[in-house]
DNA sequence: TGACTAAATTATGAATTCAAAATTACATTC
DNA sequence: GAATGTAATTTTGAATTCATAATTTAGTCA
């Protein structure tokens, strides 16, 4: 897609397709709550555009299963069931596996030094006890193995598919044991990296989404334990 | 998908899905050739409708890479380049191994009869030489499996992946080399769903998918030597 | 008061309209 | 005759309009 776009000097964007980018992140920070209505009209005031862009962005949207379009009744924010959690992960496992994989044939040695260098940053971040800034090079890792696997097709549908859980993915705060195991996973992941162990970089990934299916799962069952739905 | 649709009695389908879907059959069928601009207008008339849902429409194709949209020049059929196969087919032989290995933990014994009969009927066809019978089956079993898989997610990821390389690999006509290779290959397939080996069918499917891209991959280049470009 | 019906209101889906951009056709110059 | 610049035409992107479906409100009757 970068790729494409770097042809023509210049890369214009249509409206609509700013507006799936602004509406993915409304959906992502919760702006947009899961399982309410998408407010077409407020949002075409907030954006200060007509409702056919918007229409068409989220439409998109719903391609991504970020909305969901209800014949005549206008479109919601996808509310993330446990079964879909269930569903997502699985697949985003097998993808992260093979974007390991092909990450260790075609990284180049100065992309593992950098990937080495976020992975230092962030464990500082977790001894300091920093959530929100492990979150953020813990997903900047992932981004960065995901493009030395040199694959925009690969690239897209993962980021397409962390989209829909990103929300989940972020509230369920790790507990303390489950974050040192996440951590312990990640140095496998670097040290695995590093050697070029494509197939066992690839089994560690997928391992890595398994747990972190876990603590979605428990996050969201204390969630509906919690509250009344 | 189905699941959600199936509770609300009548499946309405709004004019852009039902346009989605038209336009998919039309591209796929060579009908609009890759790399020619969307008729727009011609395409209003033959459906009889305006030109908002269909754009809405061609946003959504464009999403699943079937168009591409140039801003202010409308859209094109996307022309599929080797590239863009040595992407798309990895990923999808991932997904496809995934699929295996869930379909053998969750598929029926009668599943599995349907699945044998329609391999024995694919042979048939094999036999017969009936290439277009040959291929229709194959689907089929593929979706079949897709579907024991019971992965929505994960069949709606490998649909819109397969959509794109569909027509190549339709036209991408095997030798008869390659063909009794393919078969010998759904041969361990079907064995191997029957013994539940999830394991090992995941990897069968990938090496599968991995010799299909071959075939389609000289095909696309033995076109190229032929036509001028 | 509470359930049901009907009218009014609002929101949705899709057609139409309109301004801006791109393409084409044409003329002019070298 | 090729190349450049300009006007006319077409196409695109987006706003607006309009018909229809859904929701809300008001009103009726038990």
């Amino acid at each position: 897609m970068t790729a494409k776009a770097s042809v023509h000097a210049i890369a214009r964007k249509s409206l609509h397709q700013e507006l799936v980018g602004r509406l993915q992140v409304l959906i992502i920070s919760g702006d947009l709550a899961p399982g309410t209505k998408v407010p077409e009209k407020d949002l075409c005031e907030r954006f200060n555009v007509s409702r056919t862009p918007l229409r068409e962005a989220l439409k998109v949207l719903a391609s991504d299963g970020l909305v969901t379009l209800e014949p005549n009744r206008g479109a919601w924010v996808t509310r993330v069931t446990a079964g879909e959690v269930e569903e997502v992960f699985p697949v985003l496992g097998a993808l992260e596996a093979l974007a390991g994989e092909l990450a260790c044939q075609n990284i180049t040695d100065e992309e593992i030094r950098a990937v080495r260098k976020v992975h230092d940053e962030m464990i500082v971040s977790y001894e300091s006890g920093d959530l929100d800034g492990y979150f953020d090079l813990n997903q900047k890792i992932h981004r960065m193995i995901l493009l030395a696997a040199r694959n925009d097709t690969l690239t897209t549908a993962c980021q397409a598919l962390s989209m829909r859980l990103q929300r989940p993915r972020y509230l369920a705060n790790m507990s303390g044991e489950r974050w040192s195991a996440a951590v312990r996973e990640h140095e496998k992941i670097i040290n695995l990296l590093e050697a070029r162990d494509g197939r066992q970089l690839g089994v560690t990934l997928a391992e890595h989404m398994k747990a972190k299916q876990n603590s979605v799962l428990r996050y969201i069952f204390a969630e509906k334990s919690s509250k009344a739905t």
